[in-house]
DNA sequence: ACCCTAATTTAGGTGAACCTAAAAAATGTC
DNA sequence: GACATTTTTTAGGTTCACCTAAATTAGGGT
């Protein structure tokens, strides 16, 4: 049964860790995990057994477990769930690495796809969807140092991607159709305080600045 | 011991749940939380006189029970912590109000004081519009009373403030020198379906209804 | 006041996620 | 290659969150 259950938050966890303890490509060992998960090693055995049952990882009594395709899949979705929530956590929140870190791993188990992608987009991720691979190299100092300013505050011929709306509404949802949606790059034609005219990639648009004030662009 | 032990998620929606049935002040009985958490009323009885035992509920056997002081506590922290959920996931990310409100129910268990006081701050009465010396007009709340329409659905008489023009075009640009512009007030002086009088700070004008979709104003 | 029904509780069971203690297998050493 | 040590598994226990079925209580109708 290669089931498609939803796994509980212990199992996730467990492939989670298999999975970080699997860099090299070897078998990963009863004890590694059991000191990694703080579980006892006799629960750890009982678990991997579980996962082996239904498919996910590859289980040898006494020699350890490594993922299978289907585990590794579980591992890759969680790992992507993680890394966006600490982001949103720290970046956008300025929660301590430390406790973000905590509360990300407890929610990684709960968001819904649909949750996870607008996340994605709202924190900009660039769509290369399977490079994920290569991801825990490299994601950790990639702090440069743009900067997140209402729309208001652009300067005129400055270009920005849309990171953020605030205050949905039907307005916003109108110019979200028109473009100016989170993830969208835009452009500031003209701006003399008072209204602001855009180009998005749909066409050109122009509000004011209390509209504006709620857009928040990342340069 | 009213034990501060950080209860189960199973524990915290049963407080919730036997706050939000008691909205009378009556105590809250077996048969409805059973209903409205859909487990069986043996489950809910068991629940219940644990909750008792810890201090959070007043329970009396057959006769249901209420939250107490401390019980009370924790269901206002949970609908907090659900409400700010639900209102990221709706207005920022713009997930679909039905699924915000599954995974909130989720998520709300997990959040720490931190993240739940920062997430408070960033949805929270802007402090980054505070130079905006009118957002008190554009709050969240004012929702209800004022709505964004489009031009050529403003009834004959009303007034409103232009606070958006798609389909920027040399024609929109006329109209904007006319003082049809983002920040605006106007006045529909006639409307007929076909054409709109306008009156602006600059002067009146009258146009399409083609040409006033694209215009959105709020009353 | 008494009975009947509906609501509630008790009793006892299951599976998941943990545990400890003991048994078994693998491994390193001489 | 035998043995001691470490690692892993098995066996059996606990708690929590659920369940069903049976027993109990409360309350309304006549």
């Amino acid at each position: 049964m290669t089931s498609m259950d939803a796994l509980s938050e212990s199992a996730e966890m467990m492939i989670k860790n298999i999975n970080e303890l699997a860099s090299n490509g070897e078998r990963v060992r009863t004890s590694d995990l059991s000191t990694k998960t703080e579980l006892k090693p006799a629960t750890v055995t009982e678990m991997i057994q579980r996962l082996g049952e239904i498919g996910l990882v590859d289980y040898q009594p006494y020699h350890g477990v490594h993922l299978t395709k289907q585990g590794q899949h579980v591992a890759d979705v969680i790992e992507h769930r993680f890394n966006i929530l600490q982001r949103f956590l720290t970046e956008i929140l300025g929660v301590e690495k430390e406790e973000a870190a905590e509360v990300a791993c407890r929610m990684e188990h709960i968001l819904t796809r649909d949750v996870e992608n607008r996340l994605s987009d709202f924190l900009g991720v660039d769509k290369e969807t399977e490079s994920d691979l290569f991801c825990h190299k490299v994601n950790v100092d990639s702090e440069t140092e743009s900067e997140f300013i209402p729309l208001n505050n652009l300067k005129e011929g400055k270009t920005g991607k849309v990171r953020l709306i605030l205050e949905k509404s039907e307005l916003t949802n109108t110019l979200e159709q028109a473009g100016l949606s989170p993830g969208r790059t835009i452009i500031v034609k003209k701006a003399n305080g008072k209204s602001y005219d855009i180009e998005t990639e749909e066409g050109s648009l122009s509000l004011d600045s209390d509209l504006a004030a709620k857009i928040i662009i990342q340069n």
